[in-house]
DNA sequence: AAGTCTCT
DNA sequence: TGGC
């Protein structure tokens, strides 16, 4: 409970450049195989029939997942089983930085390849807007986009970093963001590349 | 109700 | 932007 120092704060948007040390990026991505293990990276379809270019799995009561019949909060993963627990090193960092008494239901883990991208989306799958969205990075560096509550409009973009945490809460809660590109091999962190994204999120 | 898609 |  001592760490959090002073974020950058663009509009709510704060972001906490190096936040996890590499020991402790390290520690992480040795609890993710664990739960990768369990529930395996998946290619979302959109529900009109498009292949994300993101592999995605979760772990906690929830994964977000999509397919034809929609967007949603599931309880298990596609192939039926129920999502692995959120590790405590994960849950250390949102009881630290979140400034949320709740806890977070869900922590989707999404791989980004090389080219890659996440087109610009609300989170707004949630019951709970009052609670932020956390997001750790790892892997590769990330060029994340933030723009308004409505589609268009002047945006910005930082240059996400292993290591990085960013919280949306308040007002940039339900901002429209994206991943634009992935600077493919830019981090010795993930033995095979690409950058994982971890987002954390209360979803009822 | 669309919606993290792809196109300009 | 369009529209399962």
């Amino acid at each position: 409970m001592e760490k959090p120092p002073k974020p950058h704060l663009i509009r709510d948007f704060a972001l906490y450049p190096a936040y996890l040390n590499r020991s402790e990026q390290e520690d992480l991505v040795a609890d993710l195989r664990d739960i990768l293990k369990a529930a395996p990276l998946f290619q979302p379809i959109t529900p009109r029939g498009q292949k994300m270019s993101v592999r995605m799995s979760a772990a906690g009561r929830f994964g977000w997942i999509s397919d034809r019949s929609g967007y949603r909060y599931s309880p298990t993963h596609p192939d039926g089983t129920p999502w692995p627990d959120i590790p405590d090193s994960i849950l250390k960092i949102w009881n630290t930085v979140s400034g949320c008494d709740r806890m977070p239901e869900c922590c989707l883990i999404n791989w980004y390849g090389e080219g890659a991208r996440m087109g610009m989306h609300q989170d707004r799958d949630e019951a709970d807007f009052g609670a932020p969205v956390l997001s750790i990075s790892l892997g590769d560096d990330g060029l994340f986009r933030m723009g308004n509550d409505t589609r268009g409009g002047k945006t910005e973009s930082y240059w996400l970093k292993s290591g990085d945490v960013v919280v949306m809460g308040g007002a940039a809660r339900l901002r429209y963001h994206g991943v634009d590109r992935i600077r493919f091999g830019s981090s010795t962190l993930l033995p095979k590349g690409g950058r994982i994204n971890l987002t954390l999120r209360v979803v009822s």
